[in-house]
RNA sequence: GCCCGGGUGGCGAAAUGGCAGACGCAUGGGACUUAAAAUCCCUUGGUUGUAACACCGUGCGGGUUCGACUCCCGCCCUGGGCACCA
């Protein structure tokens, strides 16, 4: 008869109370005796839908993560809050009238109440919120920095312009020409916006890249994003009596001598200037076209090359030759100088294009024969300009009567030489390029942060003081868009005029509103001393917990959040205001979780409330056909998302967090299993009686007990400092296998130390039997232990012998025999000698405590 | 097309040059029970066999090594990112 129940639901009520009454996990600022160490989570939007079980994986694992550093004297800081701005609640102040702040607050609560309820150790003394004037002051006050430091500026741009949300969107946050967020169209269109020069920034932000401790995957899709290449700028005069000159960019100045037309954007300045009468309708007409197709049709037709002549020839700077200029869709406005030199010989797209339109192709790098084969391309078709070559070879034909003679080189060679060469003529230069583009920061929505600046009726932009911060969003009662592209706050008449209080001038407020990537650049620094209201962050604090030591979310931010953030973090940096150049030196993105799914045999996917699981497998229920089962993206209209209050109320929090732990690797994608929340559930109520029922004894441990409670703090230990928890919780069970047994006696200190090193996993659980076995204190301080080395040793252990590398016999022998001791043993084993056969033993390899192995 | 991951039992996974499949789920069998649930014990990569054993086995094909899931070369499949960036 039990004594007591894993009563879960009781003892994670008791302790969580307990937490919040004692304020345990309370940060102090500083703390002279211990390390600190700063974990951050991914702060959510609280969406309507409440949490995801997505959510507490990043969560489950920093908790362990900071409770595990507390054990080891660290002064931890892991606080939680809110990126609050977003369309949603927007979008339902559109449909209902009700306030967006009134749905953020509700949703809000329902997020804390979820994440308290799975017991993470957050400080909520530091809880932020992007949409509280109290901090959105601090994210205007810094949009003043950058305004004052010449970083942020106003631009009629053609921008990412969404009619569905009624909102223009950043580079990043438009998806194969459709909206990142709700996938609707988005088309070009001229608009005056807000612009942050974060292209000054290029370089820093790809260079620090090499010291953080990021997986190389996010750091590559950062390098991709900032796209630098270097390259040379070269002039191109136009033949025409007014005169007029062209500048490309190219990466391969090497292969000017094979530049046989040049092609300009179809939105090119000098395109309607050079234009010849003769060619004018077609290229209106091109033009027309090109500005009409989507970026979604300029990828599809991807394929496709195609273009019109203007009539216009140029120079080709190098030969003298008179070339063809083109206009065609495949060369950008937006990148390098909208113009490119075409050298089809050695460019894998102006070969198409030339091809297309017949226009000359001219080979001057004599392919490498082996690269060339290598890549399955014909030299010889290279030579004659029937293929194109973009790999390594030496210069042909590449010389000029005026000093330039590269014949012969190679690539790299000839780049130099012909760049000083263009130099010393003064048309051209060495040029590094960026594929970044300055940050497009304003957004047609109410639900965001004001800009804190006026536009005064003389035409000047006025920064509004300090004191005048927070600029507050002005009550409502229609938060419509105009349609026009005209913002909500277009609308707020009251709001909009504003008189300078010192000189009396007028003025209009800005009716944009920031992203709602504004709020998440900064709040890391936040969380350092929420409550300051005469500086964002007190210095001496900021030098004590920055950087941010571990820092996890979903790969999803690779560039948005996380360029974003390092971006105004350098700015903050170069203003003196933070004493790092980097925030987050730690970046780990936990794997996605994916639903539970069924398919058909055509490969259809069923919704999860259709289908029944028999013992022969899945079926449909109402036809009884077989399904097969995989793993998809949790969404509704799969009827597979887990609500992780369902499993936390059949469970427990306990369970719930050592599921999600024990599933696999933290940042692999992994399917959700609820039947296997039962495996971890079994273990923790193993645990409990272990603890709370067998018989607690002073004694000690013997020397089988002592190795496997030794072998279990340094495993557990190694694994949570490298984030492999599943193989801790692994660990851990096999401790309980070991020790659990019908009214077995527990040595206390095995007791003690299992309690200890599941605490971090299962912090409710084990707060109860630290309690049991006797403490009043929280287990959340004490010290986590440390093995001894001596207790693992092992007087005999199974060793392998091989021969030929095939196991043949196993023997039990000492781990600390020397290399002739063990194989005198390996050779003394009948089934061995049998096996030799009396060949003669050329060597034996040993490894102590593993196996031998005999080569004859 | 280019750049990153990944491919191991029925399933989630472990092992990063040294006995593949730890740990868990699910299966099958047993104990307990009037019975069921729960719990506990055993079994479980494949093939032949009653069994010991033997042979095969980490996507496919080669290679390096006494020895390869692990390292190298080529290919296939799959997830993600980028995509006319000159």
């Amino acid at each position: 008869m039990s004594t007591a129940e894993y009563d879960f639901a009781s003892i994670e009520k008791k302790w969580q109370k307990y937490w919040e009454e004692n304020k345990t996990f309370k940060t102090v600022d500083f703390a002279a005796d211990k390390p600190k160490y700063y974990v951050l989570d991914m702060f959510p939007y609280p969406s309507g839908s409440g949490l995801h079980v997505g959510h507490p994986e990043g969560y489950t694992a920093t908790d362990i993560l900071c409770r595990y550093k507390r054990q080891n004297g660290f002064n931890v800081l892991h606080p939680m809050g809110w990126d609050a701005f977003g369309l949603p609640a927007e979008q339902y102040a559109v449909e209902t009238g009700t306030h967006p702040a009134v749905t953020t607050a509700k949703n809000i609560d329902t997020f804390r109440r979820q994440i308290k309820a799975l017991g993470f150790s957050y400080d909520w003394d530091r809880e932020v919120d992007t949409t509280d004037p109290k901090y959105y002051k601090w994210t205007q006050w810094i949009f003043k920095q950058l305004y004052k430091k010449g970083l942020a500026y106003i631009a009629e741009v053609p921008v990412n312009w969404c009619p569905a949300l009624g909102t223009v969107l950043a580079n990043e946050e438009v998806v194969n020409g459709l909206s990142e967020r709700g996938n609707h169209p988005v088309e070009r269109r001229p608009m005056r916006q807000w612009m942050l020069r974060i292209t000054e920034y290029a370089e820093r932000l790809l260079k620090d890249l090499d010291d953080l401790d990021w997986s190389e995957g996010i750091k590559e899709m950062q390098r991709n994003w900032i796209g630098k290449s270097e390259g040379a700028e070269v002039v191109f005069k136009i033949v025409r009596p007014e005169g007029g000159e062209v500048t490309v960019f190219t990466t391969r100045p090497d292969t000017l001598f094979g530049a046989t037309y040049m092609v300009l954007a179809p939105e090119h300045v000098l395109v309607d200037e050079i234009t010849t009468p003769a060619q004018a309708e077609k290229v209106k007409a091109y033009q027309k076209m090109a500005a009409s197709k989507s970026d979604m049709d300029r990828t599809e037709l991807a394929t496709e090359k195609t273009g019109v002549f203007t009539g216009c020839f140029a120079v080709n700077p190098v030969s003298g030759e008179k070339i063809p200029v083109w206009i065609a869709d495949y060369v950008l406005a937006s990148y390098g100088t909208g113009a490119i030199m075409a050298v089809p010989a050695h460019d894998t797209r102006d070969f198409e294009f030339a091809q297309e339109f017949n226009l000359p192709i001219r080979c001057i790098i004599e392919p490498d024969r082996e690269a060339a084969a290598g890549e399955g391309v014909n030299a010889d078709d290279v030579l004659e300009g029937k293929a194109s070559w973009t790999g390594p070879g030496r210069m042909i034909h590449s010389s000029n009567s005026d000093g330039l003679n590269i014949n012969g080189m190679t690539v790299e060679e000839s780049i130099r030489t012909t760049t000083e060469w263009l130099l010393s003529r003064g048309i051209g230069r060495a040029k590094t390029q960026y594929k970044l583009r300055d940050w497009l920061f304003s957004r047609q929505r109410y639900w965001g942060e004001p800009f804190p600046l006026v536009h005064m009726d003389d035409g000047s932009i006025k920064l509004l003081s300090d004191d005048e911060l927070p600029l507050t969003l002005p009550e409502m009662e229609d938060f419509k868009p105009a349609g026009t592209g005209e913002p909500p706050l277009a609308k707020a008449k009251q709001w909009l005029r504003y008189t300078d209080p010192e000189t009396g001038k007028q003025g209009w407020r800005e009716t944009n509103t920031m992203p709602q990537w504004a709020g998440s650049c900064w709040y890391y620094l936040r969380y350092i001393d929420p409550l300051n209201d005469k500086a964002f962050i007190d210095p001496e604090k900021e030098k004590y917990w920055m950087p941010v030591d571990l820092y996890v979310g979903g790969a999803e931010h690779a560039v948005l959040h996380l360029l974003y953030a390092r971006f105004w973090h350098k700015v903050l940096f170069d203003l003196g205001f933070v004493s790092t150049k980097e925030p987050f030196q730690k970046l780990v993105n936990q794997g996605m979780i994916l639903g539970l799914s069924y398919k058909d045999s055509r490969g259809v996917l069923v919704p999860t409330d259709e289908v029944e699981v028999t013992t022969e497998g899945p079926v449909r229920k109402d036809t009884g056909e077989k399904l097969v089962e995989f793993a998809a993206k949790m969404s509704k209209s799969l009827k597979n998302v887990v609500n992780p209050d369902d499993v936390k109320h059949q469970y427990g929090a306990d369970s719930m967090r050592l599921y999600e732990m024990f599933m696999g690797p933290l940042e692999a994608v992994k399917p959700w299993n609820t039947k296997s929340v039962e495996g971890v559930f079994r273990f923790l109520r193993r645990s409990f009686k272990m603890v709370a029922e067998q018989p607690i004894v002073e004694d000690k441990m013997d020397q089988d007990q002592a190795r496997l409670c030794h072998t279990v703090i340094k495993k557990v230990t190694e694994d949570i400092e490298s984030l492999d928890f599943n193989t801790a919780i692994s660990q851990l069970m096999i401790f309980v296998n070991g020790f659990a047994g019908d009214n077995k006696p527990l040595p206390r200190e095995a007791a003690e130390t299992f309690v200890i090193l599941l605490s971090p996993f299962a912090p409710h659980l084990c707060e109860e039997l630290w309690e049991k076995l006797g403490h009043d204190d929280t287990i959340a301080y004490v010290k986590w232990p440390t093995h001894d080395e001596a207790a693992l040793k092992i007087n005999e252990v199974e060793v392998a012998i091989q021969v030929l590398g095939k196991i043949r016999a196993r023997v039990m022998m000492s781990p600390e025999l020397t290399h002739e001791e063990m194989s005198e043993k390996a050779l003394a084993v009948p089934a061995i000698q049998e096996e030799i056969g009396g060949r003669p033993v050329r060597k034996t390899i040993c490894v102590p405590g593993r196996l031998v192995n005999i080569v004859v």
